[in-house]
RNA sequence: GGAGAGGUUCCCGAGUGGCCAAAGGGGACAGACUGUAAAUCUGUUGGCGACGCCUUCGGAGGUUCGAAUCCUCCCCUCUCCA
């Protein structure tokens, strides 16, 4: 077990790094105190959503400051939000959705402490679930929550302004979401909430609420959103920009190497383990022309993989990233296709990629040899129908797609 | 309950009887350039063994030589009034 830091001020750097804002420090700072003097570690709570178990690196910036204060000592609290989910946070498109039935709840838990377990230690994570309380609320209760807060504090809500002034249409029901939150902090007695930036409104509507039923509020911290791998948008499964920790080494790897050379050091400051002072000398060396700026992408790339798939497999893709970009070769484990080779006739290619799944219709094999997309042994294919090529050929289409001829 | 606006190809959004497989933008994909970078430039972006044919414009019918466009009914979304 660990033993709690008893550095305040280690562990407040450590807290830090890469949060947006802590509020209030001075509060973080009391509580860890407090915390040492009584030998009674911190409830650090997050929140997530039932439904999407499929984590990815913009989820793991949250959980690897949660990871920090497991390492700090304390306790984290991964509240799933069974109950909430049910109502949907306006944050994002606002929908009631279809309730999940008790075994689909059940069922991604597992699926979450799965993936959470690669970076959280499971002696030190309690895993919640809010239907546990919320379910049995009386609805003399729910309205008793409402009346801690008005309508003015909750339209200071950047969406719900926007709307408001919009006259776009707010429904009743999600100005509740806010408010079961900030109850689930006081239900399970936390001392930090972590969110992301898009949560702030949530996590202070916590301390609200805490302070309304007599609990010392929470300390917020809010971690910024990690972009995507366009580098624009947040990362998000719904705009495919994410990697998934649960992703094949060699996509993940190749996916890292894609980025632009901008958001490498996004990345680095969000999801590496190094320090930052290392990060800076990275940076210096690329500017200074003393490191190729490939390589330093590539050893991010590495980490993270080797983060989840642990070192032999990050080696595996480097090497594999490697042969197969760097040098232009075919690589190994590629998908075979039987082709007849009884008699003479030709091969009509734009129903042979369509059949083998390379693309999704002939017309897109005839668009994509037309532009020069296909090529077969390393040869840019001019027609649609070739002669019967020799055994073993490699047909590839695109940057990364390829088939051998059986 | 009353009045009005609208549902178009992956998304946004033009089109109001033939020139429409449907402008423009975004995204995506491909090519050039590279470091599988990014940025930029060019092209493609319904299906089909394909200079032609077939299926698309919320759904179902109808008018017409001809409909995304006109008519009827239905479904859905939004706004305003009460």
């Amino acid at each position: 077990m660990f033993e709690m830091e008893k550095d305040i001020d280690k562990s407040i750097d450590l807290i830090s790094r890469g949060a947006v804002e802590i509020i209030a420090e001075e509060d973080l700072r009391k509580r860890l105190e407090k915390a040492l003097s009584e030998d009674r570690p911190l409830r650090v709570k997050a929140g997530f959503d039932p439904t999407a178990p499929d984590l990815h690196l913009g989820h793991t910036v949250l959980i690897q400051k949660m990871r920090h204060f497991q390492e700090l000592g304390h306790e984290v609290i991964f509240l799933i939000g069974d109950f909430t989910g049910l109502i949907g946070d306006p944050t994002g498109k606002s929908e009631t959705r279809p309730p999940l039935t008790p075994d689909q709840v059940q069922e991604n838990a597992a699926t979450y402490k799965e993936q959470i377990f690669k970076i959280l230690d499971p002696g030190r994570t309690l895993i919640a679930f809010n239907s546990k309380w919320m379910n049995k609320m009386a609805s003399i209760d729910m309205i008793r929550l409402c009346a801690k807060y008005t309508v003015a504090r909750m339209l200071e809500r950047e969406d719900f302004k926007q709307r408001f002034t919009q006259q776009r249409p707010i429904a009743i029901h999600e100005f509740i979401y806010p408010l079961i939150q900030g109850y689930d902090s006081l239900a399970l007695k936390a001392d930090v909430e972590l969110g992301g930036t898009d949560q702030k409104f949530n996590l202070l509507v916590g301390r609200q609420i805490q302070k309304e039923y007599g609990q010392e509020p929470q300390v917020v911290i809010t971690m910024p959103l990690l972009e995507g791998l366009d580098g624009i948008q947040k990362m998000s499964k719904s705009l495919g920009n994410y990697v998934g920790i649960t992703e094949e080494p060699d996509s993940m790897f190749g996916k890292i190497m894609s980025i632009s050379d901008e958001l490498m050091f996004r990345y680095y400051e969000l999801l590496s383990a190094r320090s930052l002072e290392e990060i800076e000398q990275l940076k210096r060396g690329i500017e200074a022309g003393a490191v190729h700026p490939k390589d330093v992408k590539a050893q991010l790339a590495y980490e993270l993989v080797e983060r989840y798939h642990g070192s032999e497999a990050a080696e595996k893709a480097r090497q594999q990233f490697d042969t197969q970009f760097s040098k232009g070769q075919v690589p190994e484990d590629i998908p075979e296709y039987v082709i007849e080779r009884d008699g003479e006739g030709r091969l009509f290619i734009p129903r042979l990629l369509k059949e083998a799944g390379l693309v999704k219709s002939s017309s897109e094999a005839r668009r994509l040899i037309r532009q020069g997309g296909v090529s077969l042994d390393g040869k840019k294919l001019g027609q649609e129908e070739i002669d019967i090529p020799a055994s073993r050929a490699v047909i590839k289409v695109g940057k990364r797609r390829y088939l051998r001829l059986v």
